[in-house]
Formats: C-alpha cells, structure tokens, sequence
DNA sequence: GTGGCACACCAAAACGTTTCCGGAAAGAAC
DNA sequence: GTTCTTTCCGGAAACGTTTTGGTGTGCCAC
C-alpha cells in the first residue's frame, strides 16, 4: 500500500479527503489542508500520474511536436528549444508540462500524431512546420484534441494559428530596397509545398507590384532553407542576366553560404549586392559586412503559443479571457550593413 | 464501454484473451490472435497508456533531458535533434517513445527530474550536459529508475556513461600541431565546473608534456561554448606575449568569433595562427579558411546511447546481451586550411 | 421541536488495462 | 475407464487516483 493511501492513513483520514485537499477542491476544512500538505511535503508524495490521468483522461503534459527532417535536424537551430521557456513559464502556471515530440524521420507526421494521441501521451499538442496540406490539423481537428499550429495551412476547418508576419517582412524588405534604388531584387526561398514559401513570395510580389516593379519568376530562386541552400542561391544568382542588384533571403542562414559563393564571384555584399536575411539569429551575428535582418523575441512567442492554446482547452480558457484568435506575429528590424549602400550613388 | 471491452464484445470473447492476444502472450490461439488483431485495426483500437501504465508501472516512454540555459538554447545546435533518429529508431523495435524533456532555466534540473520520475512522465532517462557533480546522477541511482549519463561525471556510484574521445581529439590535435612546428599552443574551453572543460584541458595538458612542452596555464582561455566566446578567445590570444601560433577550440563555432577578431587584429587564421574546432558542424563548414575539426555521427551515437540504456533496463537487457558498459566515443578527423601550414617554412 | 442548510468528511465506484488463477475440453498414456 | 497433460480461455483482482453520493453534526429560523 503505497501512494495516496498510505499518506492517508499517516493522517488518520479518509483518500477522498486527502485528493481533495491536495487538488484545492473545496470540502475541505483549512486546517486539515494543511496538514494534509505538510504530510505530503514531509513524506515527499507526488501524486501518481498514471492513476490520475486514467481517472481524470488528462495527461497534463502538453506535446510540442517536431517534424524531424534531415533538413530540420540541421537547420531549426534552436528555435524550438527558444520556444521552450516561454512556453513553460505559461504552462507552469498551470501545473502542466511540456514535452517535445520529434517526429521520426521515416514516420508519417500523421500516423506519429495519431499514436501520441491515442496513447495518451499528451492532452494537446502545438503543431510546427506547417505545411500547406496538413493531414494533422483535419485530424486533431475531428477528433477535438486542441491544438495550435505554428504556421498558416491551407487546409480548411476552424482552429487557431500563429504565423511569423511574412508579409509584413517581405513589405518592408522591398520597400527598403526600392528606396535605395534597387528594381531587379531576388527572393531566395523553399517550394510552395511549404507554406511559407508560398506566402513569403506572395508578399513579396504583392510589394514589388505595388512599387509598379513586374514580377520576375526568374527571379525567384528555390532553395534549402540551409547554408547550401544560401550557397546554391548565390550560384543561381550569379548566372543571372543582367544580375539582381539585391537579394531577399528567406532565412537568415542561407547569408553564409550566399556570401561564401559572392565572394567565390568577386561580388562584394554590402557594396555590388544588397543582403536581407529574415530572422536574426545569434549564429549570424558575426557575418562581415552585417546583415539586415528581423527580430523576434522566441520567448515571447512561446508565451503567444501557450497562451493561445490554453484558450482553446475548455478547462483553462477562463483564464485567458481574450480567447484563441489566430494571430500574426510581428518582426522588427534589425538595420545591418548588407543593405547600406544606395544603388544611385 | 469503450476501449478494450468494447472490442472483447465485437469479438464476443473475454477482454483477458483480447490483451494477451494484442500483446503478443503465449496461452493464445493463433487463429483468435489473427481475429483480434484484425478487429483491433478495423475498429482503430488502440490502448490508453493510462490503463497499461497504471496496471504495469511503466509508461514506455524514454526521456531525453535537455538542459535548457541560454547558452545551451543558443548554441547546443541541433545536436539533441540529430540524436533523435538513432534514439527512435532502436526504441521502435520495443514500441517505446522518446519524448524530450527540456529543463526550465529557472528550474534546479535535479528537481525537474525527481518530478518527472515521480509523475510518472518516464520510464527511464538520458542524462546531457552532466555537471562534475551531478545530483541527477545519485538522484536516479538511489531511486534505481534506469538512466545513462552522455558525459562523465565524478559522482561516485555505479552509473553507466558515453562520453566523446576528448582525450583522443585534444591529443591528436596537439600532434597534429607540434608535427608542424608549433609550440605556443592555446586552448579555448569552458570552466572546470562542467566536466569536459576539465577532461578536456587535462587531455591536451598531457598531450603537451608528452611531447616535452611545458604546460602553461595563460594559454588556456576559459571561455563560454559559442561564437561570443570565440570571439573574446580572439581577444585574449592577441594580448598573450609572445602570442600563440596556433589555437585548440573545444566548440566549433567559437571559430566563427574567433575569426572575426583575428580579421580585426590583421591576423590571418591558417596562415599567422592554426586552429582547430572540434566538432564538425554544418554551420561551421562554410568558413573560409576551411576548419580542420573532428567529425561523429550523431545518429550513430543516438543509437548506441539507446541500446546501452535499454541494456541496463531489466525488461530488455536480453536483447542487449554486450550489457551497459560506459564507453567513449571515438571522432574522426577532418583535415581542413586552418592548420594546413608549417611554422617552419 | 422541527425543518432546512451548510460544512466537513467517508465509502465506494469508476477509469482501462494486465495478469493471476482456475477450469473446460481434448487428447495421450496407462 | 481413469488419470495426467496440454491448450486455450473466462473471471476477477489489482494498479492509484478522482469524484459522486451520502451521512452526521451543528446552527439558524420558524
């Protein structure tokens, strides 16, 4: 006789009273609260969560899942160990936890979701890596799992997203390089099947037709979101006639290698070419000439996450009072010395 | 009804025979076996873990503890990432999951895993960045939960570790660098609270007596694991009198920094100073000079990490019959520009 | 003095699974 | 024909918790 039992009969009562007091349910007299919590400090019980979560069909744990590509593996950096902390400062406050779901490599995303959620692994999940068709969110949907996803899908139903401000990235992006004179300008960015890559050159177009600049799909340069990738761009980038005079990375990574094979090319960013990466990135820091990029705080975003997605779970959504909106998350940015130089001069 | 029962009443058969039929038990017809497992699909059962993990005590979930600080958010890349596949794909072969438990900094990680053992979130853990005395380590010892230590510790007891060659790579480093003619050669590592900054100057202190060279504790720069540490490295190398020839880098990206400030000093690295990284990074591999490091699978090592903590772990130590032995993990060498010169010449 | 009410607690049921124990049926050995 | 195996299956207990319904006590109002 272990666990709650034995700690009840430490204290000379009854189980159902000492869960009660343990749980903050009222029907308990303070004073035997008390007691109750000093006993279980001082016989170091924790409540086993196998036997509540069969009771209760919760598991408290909330999955943060991530799809596991060999690309992934390499180039995520850390951003979803940044979005750790914000995350479990809000679902601290709750008393639950968070564990990270990496999708093995050779696992349908769809299958491994299925399995964590039939096994009762988690009570909910934030999705990442969205993609443009994604069979989780029917699902999670159908089977009314909460969930967010991190990044817009095209798959229809109602559930909530955060999303990075593309458009807003690309806007910006273009108008600072038109400003400086700059009318052929590259976009370096994934296929359409990822999300992103569809919406970030959407934006992009969408700015450049507002400057009364055409569309150039020659100009559009599809690539890894890796270093490689940066680098392979550069190849792309150089065989064009006449040369972009500006270039808009859609990862910020991507700067080292393009400057690798600029460099390769006798072109000098900063000065024959104009660099904007996207998220800033520590790694990137150290890039000569420095490059203009955008900003965000991981932790805060974390904290949108957790938030939002506790506003979707009935037990917790009183507390977050402004519901589960889809929302856009903005960047700032970031002035570096990649896109300094004005084309006229 | 649901679960279980329900499929016993589909197959109009006791729930006993359906669990033992679906767990593979003996005391079952194979034709029955055939039926439930077909019911079981056709129906989309699957087993509440709740159920199973309250009955058995186990949760068949495997935890990888990740130490989350900001340096390590930072700067770990993508090495628990790459650590996954190897991990997933020995622990599938026992229908375990691996699920990744980051530690909140503003959490002590030893009571992050007393609850996490206590909950009931695992059934077993692999321990990283293991401190030199580490209470997680005689924590989960004394509480007898399975575990494996990536990284020695000097806590005592009787635990199982795979910990990189660092004395291999630090002398094989200095070998390389004394064959062409350096003697000043300075170190860059972190402070000998964590383990492999101690391991690892002691290796290159011996590797240095071995070859007749004193061993000077000015060129040994005690620094954080990252590009910023780089960075300061740099800086202290050009204020030594008379200045190294050449640098050891306990992490790779210090390079990254390091070189910046070596760009500033107008000291050009492979040609005025050597250096050598030590683990190869794919973020690392686009630096001009080329970075002589040393290279390992991380997916190799997910494996081996998996099957030795599964070796120590009573259910499934007879599949491991070579048993859980503490090894070290060899790198292998990649031969770069950043050393490629003598000093001779 | 009776009814109503709030309080604090207890006992027992329930969650879904695995596993132990016993027993029926069928065949084998004598 | 009896006894002994072997094979397969059913019944029931157990895992540790939460929650529901019920109960006794004391208090207040009528």
């Amino acid at each position: 006789m272990r666990g709650i039992r034995q700690l009840a009969k430490h204290l000379d009562i009854s189980i159902g009273t000492v869960s009660r007091a343990l749980n903050g349910k009222p029907d308990v007299n303070e004073e035997t609260r008390k007691r109750v919590l000093a006993a279980a400090e001082e016989l170091g019980y924790v409540a086993n969560q196998s036997g509540r979560s069969l009771r209760q069909g919760t598991t408290n744990v909330i999955g943060l899942m991530i799809e596991s590509s060999k690309e992934t593996v390499e180039n995520s950096d850390n951003f979803f160990l940044g979005l750790t902390g914000g995350l479990q400062s809000v679902l601290a406050r709750h008393k639950l936890d968070l564990v990270m779901l990496p999708c093995p490599s050779d696992e349908d995303p769809h299958e491994y979701v299925k399995r964590m959620v039939a096994r009762r692994v988690v009570d909910a999940m934030i999705l990442s890596a969205t993609q443009r068709i994604d069979k989780r969110i029917d699902f999670l949907a159908k089977a009314k799992i909460p969930f967010i996803a991190l990044g817009r899908s095209s798959s229809g139903g109602n559930y909530t997203w955060i999303d990075l401000d593309f458009e807003g990235v690309a806007a910006c992006a273009v108008d600072r390089l038109v400003a400086k004179g700059h009318r052929r300008i590259a976009i370096a960015a994934p296929s359409n099947d990822v999300n992103l890559g569809y919406i970030f050159v959407e934006a992009y177009r969408r700015s450049l037709e507002r400057h009364g600049i055409p569309y150039d799909p020659a100009l559009v340069i599809r690539v890894k979101s890796s270093e490689q990738g940066g680098y392979q761009a550069g190849h792309e980038l150089v065989r064009l006639e006449p040369r972009p005079t500006a270039i808009i990375l859609i990862y910020e990574l991507m700067a080292i290698g393009l400057y690798r094979r600029m460099v390769e090319a006798g072109v000098v960013p900063g000065k024959d070419l104009a660099v904007i990466g996207f998220r800033e990135e520590p790694r990137a820091r150290f890039l000569q000439p420095t490059l203009t990029c955008f900003r965000m705080s991981l932790r805060d975003l974390g904290v949108e996450l957790a938030e939002t997605l506790l506003a979707t779970m009935p037990a917790y959504a009183e507390f977050y009072p402004k519901g589960a909106r889809s929302t856009i998350w903005p960047l700032e940015l970031v002035a570096g010395e990649s896109d300094a130089f004005s084309l006229d001069a």
